[in-house]
DNA sequence: GCTTTTTTTGCATGCGTATGCAATTTTCTT
DNA sequence: AAGAAAATTGCATACGCATGCAAAAAAAGC
């Protein structure tokens, strides 16, 4: 169990150090010769201390491997400099960017990341119990939302709450989207301009905004077409979910010859299942579209024509909006919706009407459009 | 941009509230009509406090809204419950679930996370400092290594560091890793049993203690068959590196007819130079091999033979250590090695040997690997 | 050099909680 | 019912730091 993996065992338990007392302002005072004042004020940038002063106590602060205690520190400004990540699951393939270009964010800004996440079957009320005890100065959901209560809660103790991907009707709350209804209705223009005739959706969590949005957006484009009737099953976020969807669709008597799937996630899935479960070509026999332009839908192997979830702007927009109500300390509720734009790839048909290229990446964005 | 997109303006900065005044203990105690030491008591299980007061106290903090506040709390027991979680970079498949995994353990403990990433190209020690502020009870590191200096800072400041996925020399710090050397071993037997003769090896991070071990062991499995000049390039983690990598070794005069990549992430990108750029068929003309099986190994489009990096035991052997240490407050060296096996699939060529099935899995592992 | 202004410093206090100790109440014994 | 034992409670204090205030020191003005 604990001995290298040639057999020869390996020191266990060495010498076990049992400090756990961590230095103190007083004592980088003592040692530098000033007061615990002084100490404070040379960790505080714009404080009152003489040049000298604060490189004596800089100096002993190194000697001694002093650091300022961040609790401490928020029992008095009443600030913890914690921002509250709650993200149930991270199976989208985007999570783990969104986590990255947040924290790269926060932190620039002086800002640490409290995650709650991994419980995708459980409630999140449980979770919000904890966040709330370590005093975040603001809390950030993505992919979850908020019972009325607890949004109420959160905005009388002055924390401001932003969505990441969903929207709230929360008089308190701001949230973060991409222009889904746009999406979808681009989609929708973009399959019908490619000649394709029976369509079908694929929803991810059927309840929540982003997919409704989607939704709404494909079926409004199609209707403008005067498609009404189109297949639909639920893949729920789930890959087995959704592989049992996409089967119910493509054995059904008249299968689509044009699927939009609420999320590249779930898109990929699908597109296994056509291809290697009902000898389906892609685009020749179906066309798949998916939405957030996750990495792999630019692979060779999926080439996967998708709307873009623009993740980089959207996080920066998330960000703003914290740092904006955190600093005013007042809770604003404010609604961003950033544009994003089809990524045209192999997965789909082509319309007659030409894509043009833009940094690399094909789009479709026909002047009517716009 | 903050209008929805039909072109309706949403209400904005509507009724902006600024409470900032969380409820405290000594409110509850007023209200209770008990001393603030009760309403402590009331909430710290196991304290000294009868049963009618109790109620009395959590009616009292229901009605106000009171939620102990951690950071306080941690003042005086020395104790934040909250692990500082270091993980550089979030590209590779597999820690989106480390983390989901990670974050439910620690949660069921009572442990929160506090999560460092996004920093790939800078250093991790400027991390550091803001990790330590924060006084987290312990640390641990995902794809990363900590400087021999902060290893002891750690260690004399009784915050235990585990290492995941990674092995360090440092006398104070615990690591979990799979069994990387001898993973790269069995996939060498498995490969020369297959009938395979030109070998290559493609590198993960150069540098890291896991990149060494699957290497060292899959050189040593091939120099027991008496191989000793294999093909060898470096995809660094990073998917424009790897698809340069395997351009150099596929359009070599002598390409490989085996390759072991040191990684899934990377293992994928390489099959889709192989056969898009290439028109390589696999495993036909190559076979593949990676190593960590993530989800999309199982993809019928890859269906990647590949070792299994073993997240679920990992993990709980990570904060099975870590709590080990923090309840016993000190400081403990201890290597935990988890055995994974090799997944075998389609994108190498069987050996003559059977493979067998286990939990709908099919393994190779001889009975003389063992 | 002396006063006025400015800068720097230390003192004292409080943030919200946990906990040892002594006082008080309750329960148990006989 | 009275005394002993046990359970409960409140008081006071400390955790590590930031900050208002007044004292001290330094700088500036004359």
């Amino acid at each position: 169990m604990s001995a290298g993996e040639d057999g020869t065992p390996r020191r266990e338990g060495g010498p076990a150090a049992t400090a756990r007392h961590a230095v103190t302002a007083e004592e980088v005072a003592r040692r530098a010769g000033v007061s615990q004042s002084a100490v404070s004020r040379a960790f505080t940038p714009g404080a009152s201390v003489a040049p000298k002063t604060r490189e004596k106590v800089l100096a002993a602060a190194r000697e001694l491997g002093y650091r300022p205690n961040a609790m401490a520190r928020s029992l008095i400004t009443n600030r913890s400099r914690i921002i509250g990540v709650v993200m149930a699951y991270l199976d989208n393939l985007i999570y783990p960017d969104v986590l990255e270009k947040l924290a790269a964010g926060l932190q620039q800004r002086g800002y640490q990341m409290l995650l709650f996440t991994g419980f995708k079957d459980r409630h999140s009320d449980p979770v919000f119990e904890q966040v709330m005890q370590y005093r975040v100065d603001g809390l950030l959901l993505a992919s979850t939302t908020l019972s009325s209560d607890l949004s109420d809660e959160c905005a009388a103790a002055g924390v401001p709450v932003v969505m990441f991907n969903r929207m709230t009707e929360h008089p308190l709350c701001s949230s973060v989207t991409s222009d889904n209804c746009k999406g979808g209705r681009q989609i929708a223009e973009f399959l019908v301009a490619g000649g394709h005739c029976r369509f079908a959706y694929i929803a991810g969590a059927a309840i929540s905004s982003t997919n409704r949005d989607r939704e709404a957006g494909f079926r409004e484009g199609l209707l403008r077409h005067g498609i009404a009737r189109i297949g639909y099953a639920e893949g729920n976020l789930e890959l087995a979910d959704t592989r049992a969807a996409a089967r119910g669709l493509f054995a059904a008597d008249e299968p689509p010859d044009a699927v939009f799937v609420g999320s590249d996630h779930m898109a990929l899935a699908v597109m296994e299942v056509a291809r290697h479960e009902f000898g389906l070509r892609v685009p020749e026999d179906v066309s798949i579209v998916g939405y957030d332009d996750v990495g792999a839908a630019d692979w060779p192997s999926f080439s996967l024509t998708s709307f873009t979830l623009p993740v980089a702007p959207m996080v920066d927009a998330a960000v703003e909006l914290m740092m904006e109500q955190i600093e005013s300390s007042s809770i604003l509720s404010h609604h961003r919706v950033v544009p994003g734009r089809l990524a045209v790839r192999g997965s789909a048909r082509l319309p007659g009407e030409p894509v043009r290229d833009q940094d690399g990446t094909l789009i479709w964005a026909p002047a009517r459009m716009e």
